[in-house]
DNA sequence: AGCCAGGGTCTGC
DNA sequence: GCAGACCATGGC
């Protein structure tokens, strides 16, 4: 991967990467296109309009600076992917998975957003919980500078009650929310503690949150600590599991099972039709 | 109209 | 320990 600043932006070139696949994969809700092929997403308090055009990204408005002290990091482009793909291609269904979805990689969310849009992803769809998140911004979040807003703070979401958040309608999910902000604002729950725990201890201290089960804490893991070993199992994953696995998932895979998982996610998700038959050996 | 969604909690055995 | 009802809301 290399970059140059022309006039305003910065553009790198990258093999075996989609843009598209990344934002629009599920593991983060905060990105939209905003016209054909150019995305507008904030991240952390940085706003950004970025597109891809072949083997290349266009961060637009960026400095170099910014792009090696926050984006490279955030799109984690310095992750060798194609070591990690060579291994999970050994598996046939993830090699199909591997040649439909590999242009995806993991975003290295904060851990206080990863947590919040994964309590409020559960038993709910994509695009209902892109429309909770956003109006969690606009309605808690700093005000940036071009109508964009920061993700809420902890702080601020422990002094609401429930019904300062109705207007997100999020439903049941409100409660967990609070009690999430509670418990992190008030260092019950340590999210830099946790970035440093083994994974099983992590896990323990994440459900200590009300709302907090199995699946929201993997995915808090995954996508806001980058433990790519976390393997969320929701309703896409878990056919995937009794079509293909009924034997297990494969053991030389499980390092890397966050990638895995992301992959067949998306995959499943464009061919919910596939069965057993449609995989080649 | 009814089923489903990147689940978790609570209850009753 | 485990199945089943229930939870709010809206996309399809």
């Amino acid at each position: 991967m290399k970059g140059i600043q022309q006039d305003k932006d910065y553009i790198i070139t990258i093999e075996n990467y989609s843009l598209r696949d990344t934002l629009d994969c599920g593991q983060s809700f905060r990105w939209e296109e905003i016209e054909p092929n150019r995305f507008h997403g904030i991240a952390g308090s940085h706003p950004l309009d970025i597109r891809q055009e072949g083997n290349q990204v266009i961060f637009e408005n960026t400095k170099e600076e910014i792009f090696q002290s926050f984006w490279c990091n955030y799109f984690d482009f310095d992750a060798d992917y194609s070591a990690w793909k060579r291994i999970l291609c050994l598996d046939p269904v993830l090699r199909q998975a591997c040649n439909y979805a590999g242009g995806i990689r993991i975003l290295r969310q904060e851990p206080w957003e990863a947590l919040c849009s994964f309590i409020i992803s559960q038993n709910n769809n994509i695009p209902r919980i892109k429309g909770i998140i956003s109006r969690f911004c606009q309605n808690f979040g700093q005000p940036l500078k071009n109508g964009d807003f920061a993700f809420p703070l902890p702080s601020t979401i422990a002094d609401c009650t429930v019904d300062d958040l109705q207007p997100l309608r999020a439903g049941f999910r409100a409660k967990y929310l609070l009690d999430a902000a509670k418990k992190v604002s008030s260092g019950q729950v340590d999210l830099p503690a946790i970035s440093k725990m083994e994974i099983g201890q992590a896990r323990q201290e994440l459900m200590k949150i009300q709302g907090v089960g199995p699946k929201v804490a993997e995915c808090a893991l995954l996508f806001g600590f980058y433990r790519i070993e976390a393997f969320p199992v929701d309703v896409w994953i878990k056919r995937i599991l009794d079509r293909f696995y009924q034997q297990g998932f494969p053991e030389f895979a499980r390092p890397y099972g966050g990638i895995a998982q992301q992959y067949l996610f998306h995959y499943i998700r464009h061919h919910p039709d596939t069965e057993k038959d449609d995989i080649a050996q």
